[in-house]
DNA sequence: GTCTATACGCTGATAGAC
DNA sequence: GTCTATCAGCGTATAGAC
């Protein structure tokens, strides 16, 4: 998914394009050794255990989250717009015919991740929810989104939405995600 | 989830509970095993491959599915009442503080799973959209579901959704899930 | 930073006794 | 139907050489 020139970073990004398409157990440091053409041991360098994996992959991805927020607040960018920016990155998933986002893939492993990663995604997932509520809060007093109720329950309902419908859409017909994010964006006034 | 009374029933309960807890690739024969007080070769007697109890699992719950379904259409249940019976089994996985619903663990195992798994767990969530979406269909007909647009698309807008907010109910607030339960219900005009 | 070598528990799975 | 015994392979992890 990206393009680190690092190689902790392409490590890191290995890590997370495998637990995006087989989960956290469904990994090994093998997968990523022989991808990069070194031995498990190379790995294991730069991250003794794999639960230091785990949290990197996590952590990575709130910086990502929060440095990508800022850059579209630093742009002016409208909520509209940063709403189509976010959607996008699920539609890239959907394409990819092989991810579904990393939110989504380790809440069904939650129950098997050590502690350290739990906390991690919880704050991640708390996040994501967060700029979801601001944003559509925003918009709506903008007058660009139309919805009734509290954002934060829109939030949760609109990336329930998406976030379930990429899973979905991995065992039936993808045109119906495309018609999902239609609806969810009719449902804004869009 | 059941209570089955006979050994090969009992452990197809105890695997679907272990899947929709910690997914396909986070249990063990071992867990199982510990479970009944008896020893992993006991289980390869009932399902010598773990596959073979994956297809057990899912075929099961393709014909509880549509026995259930069976059922409600022969006590002339409405759409309505079938909608709700539906969305309390998600809400007892919601209560149980464990569980997501076995399509959703499954679908992220996807691409870590043996062919004949995959195939059937495609028919299992191919049978619920198309229940889904009947059942809309024909509430819309009878004039109790108000909604617009195809019932198919609706149908996996739904199951989306619900699906969706199990998983991130699991690691954030689980109050956002019943919000999100009355807010589809209040779209179909409830 | 990466390698070889090694350890060790767990997992899926099989054979044969009871 | 369940047991003991056993197996190979894998996954995680460490030690020490290069």
């Amino acid at each position: 998914m990206n393009k680190e020139t690092n190689i902790k970073g392409q490590i890191i990004d290995l890590a997370e394009n495998l637990i995006m398409k087989r989960g956290y157990n469904g990994f090994s440091y093998k997968n990523i050794a022989s991808e990069l053409n070194v031995k498990t041991a190379a790995i294991h360098y730069h991250f003794p255990l794999k639960k230091d994996l785990g949290v990197a992959v996590i952590k990575r991805a709130q910086i990502r989250f929060r440095e990508w927020d800022e850059k579209a607040a630093s742009e002016d960018l409208s909520p509209v717009d940063m709403l189509n920016q976010s959607l996008e990155t699920y539609l890239k998933y959907l394409d990819s015919g092989e991810y579904v986002c990393l939110g989504s893939s380790l809440e069904t492993d939650i129950h098997t991740l050590p502690e350290e990663m739990q906390n991690e995604i919880r704050i991640y997932v708390a996040d994501i929810l967060t700029w979801m509520r601001n944003l559509l809060s925003r918009g709506r007093v903008q007058g660009v989104f139309s919805f009734s109720g509290p954002s934060e329950s829109k939030a949760f309902f609109i990336l329930s939405c998406v976030q379930g419908a990429l899973q979905i859409a991995r065992v039936s017909d993808k045109k119906l995600f495309h018609r999902t994010i239609d609806t969810l964006k009719a449902e804004l006034g869009l």
